[in-house]
DNA sequence: TGTACATCAGTGAACGCGCGTTCACTGATGTAC
DNA sequence: TGTACATCAGTGAACGCGCGTTCACTGATGTAC
């Protein structure tokens, strides 16, 4: 049997974390396995050894920003008993989550049309599914008591992250906008588009 | 003075075509001047006179696309007459465009984090910025009529086209979702958000 | 306890491919007179 | 009307750079007995 060491996963962390701060600071087009290998201190091999291929890493970091996103949006939900404080906890939570770690949504965001997603698809629906479980078992008993509206599949996901989403495209992207200002006075008028 | 010649401007048109169909066909990736020659029918040393660099044909590609997602919402929009149905025109013209039109809207979105956005910023938003005029002349009274919500800058856009934005980004990536049915039940949700 | 050994982890020079770009050139167009 | 000429438009072989990847190798770790 194949026995593990330790200081295995200290590296693929390092490599993970000079990936993001290369992402962050050059951008799509700085991002390269060079330029990450000279920022982690490891090397060339050391990446290959671990991931495979820098499709790998890439998918490898998408999976580990989205994980965190996801866990904040799922433990503020969590604590939320009604509808309209779950909206708002999943709103704020979003919204602080980009703010406090604008790198990793970044890189989520720029990652949307990517290769390496399809590429590893099942890695990273498992990684997904049972957040997205958590959510749907919580919104499911609002909706069966008709307190929230009953559409479609993904419309009530898009009606809740939507305009979070894209106002957080744009503040990533270097624009003017109060994402604090945003977090008091977008829940509510959400709320207000998914309320029965 | 210097003339331009009409053939010119055909030949500028066959290679955003071209690079069009080949972002299509390949994606990102697949997405090289190589290849948008070779698709165009027309010479290396033409798109380099016409666009000056390929980034150059990208950002005029995407000004095109944007143009004409634009242009259809406006066109709508200025037939409305109240909010609610103002709403329900700006929807149902973002998502027909966007099934009508995939290849140039996938182009849009997929061009988010591009480096050749910021590096032709002023063309682009010279191309956006009337359009974006109108948009708001036309929201504007109804603001002031106490008919919508009177939010800071941004967010009203966000709400308006947050949802459709993502519901068409999960369609162009593939996503087993239904356009028609959304654009009968988004609308309603979406101006219940914007309602003062 | 100590030594042998299988396997994991790490190394970095070298490679080949394909990318965006250049450039010296020919051909087409439209204006001037 | 016809010819000269300036400029626009089009051509494609060639270039160099930087990308992702490979591979033969050394070193470290942990288990077996």
């Amino acid at each position: 049997m194949p026995v593990k060491q330790r200081r295995g996963e200290e590296t693929k962390q390092r490599l993970l974390d000079a990936a993001l701060a290369v992402h962050a600071s050059g951008g799509v087009e700085g991002f390269t396995v060079h330029a990450v290998v000279a920022e982690s201190g490891c090397s060339l091999g050391s990446l290959y050894h671990h991931f495979g291929s820098f499709d790998g890493l890439a998918a490898a970091l998408y999976s580990r920003c989205m994980a965190g996103l996801l866990d904040d949006i799922v433990a503020a939900l969590t604590r939320a008993r009604t509808p309209r404080s779950g909206v708002r906890a999943v709103v704020t939570a979003y919204l602080g989550h980009v703010a406090e770690h604008a790198d990793g949504a970044r890189f989520i965001h720029a990652s949307a049309y990517a290769a390496y997603l399809p590429a590893h698809a099942e890695m990273i629906a498992a990684m997904k599914a049972p957040r997205m479980a958590r959510m749907a078992e919580w919104l499911a008993p609002h909706i069966a008591a008709g307190a929230v509206v009953d559409l479609p599949d993904p419309l009530i996901e898009m009606l809740l992250i939507g305009p979070v989403a894209e106002l957080s495209r744009r503040w990533l992207n270097g624009a003017d906008v109060d994402l604090a200002r945003a977090a008091k006075l977008l829940p509510d008028r959400i709320w207000a588009s998914l309320q029965a």
